[in-house]
DNA sequence: ATGTATGCAAAACATTTGCACCTGG
DNA sequence: CCAGGTGCAAATGTTTTGCATACAT
């Protein structure tokens, strides 16, 4: 049972954390800000403030269980993670983000910390550009 | 001259630009945040207005003078931009940014972006570490 | 002159926090 | 029952904006 993962975490289960993590596994889009999270909650009518799902995604992020972006866009989005690393690559024109993993990336960086004398924790790695969609507005080649 | 940058990017010559781009080119710290600056600019009796500070810095970063980066910490800092593209290696203990290039890295991503239908404007690569320099507060290691 | 820039204060956001009340174990 | 969680409203920190004044060209 999903639960588990929250009692894992060593957070009490309870209703707001149980609806967040349920629509961040059911959401289609699986980057989204906390007020995204706010908003689709209340779209299926359940009653969770937005301060509560800040304290949740937070909790979530230090128990392992998002990971948090910094976009371009002035606000953070949080994405399930699946255990699997992987980074993005944002569209400017209509937002859309695409994931990718590159094992020869990954292994530079790792050996570029070391020659800066670094231990590596983690890495953000983005990648803007405008997609090719036939429904994205910017289409149009600059 | 130095003010024929502000000219070049269709801006007048004010004393503001002038001092805020002189400072960018001599502070040591290469990655200042726009607080960064307004204090800084402060500390040398220049009576620039926190605002004026952060309409400058947005016209520089339009006009492709500096660059605008998204590291952790809920706000941007900015950085004077020499022409040659390099990405960051940054200390979460300490704060220190280190630069580097990377062929390997910078060619992967282009093929990445166009494996994806994407065409890359530009991109943002962090690696975040713990430095091992002797002054660095969280030297005991992890 | 005159269109831009600036400074200030207020507004707009994203996010956090204090506190009284509620709830899961 | 009781520690921990929640909702609300207020506080915070960053960045933006409106507007009267000042300045570069």
């Amino acid at each position: 049972m999903d639960n588990q993962e929250i009692r894992k975490a060593g957070l009490k289960v309870t209703l707001p954390r149980v609806k967040i993590l349920e629509l961040l596994e059911k959401s289609q889009q699986r980057h989204v800000s906390a007020e995204d999270v706010y908003r689709m909650l209340l779209d299926k009518d359940e009653e969770i403030g937005l301060a509560t799902v800040y304290r949740v995604l937070t909790q979530f992020e230090a128990a392992g269980l998002v990971t948090r972006h910094n976009f371009e866009g002035g606000h953070a989005v949080f994405e399930l993670d699946r255990g699997e690393h992987h980074d993005h690559i944002v569209c400017m024109t209509c937002g859309k983000v695409e994931e990718f993993m590159d094992a020869t990336i990954e292994k530079r960086q790792r050996e570029i910390a070391e020659e800066h004398g670094f231990e590596m924790d983690d890495h953000s790695l983005i990648i803007y550009g405008r997609c090719q969609d036939p429904k994205c507005p910017g289409r149009a080649k600059g």
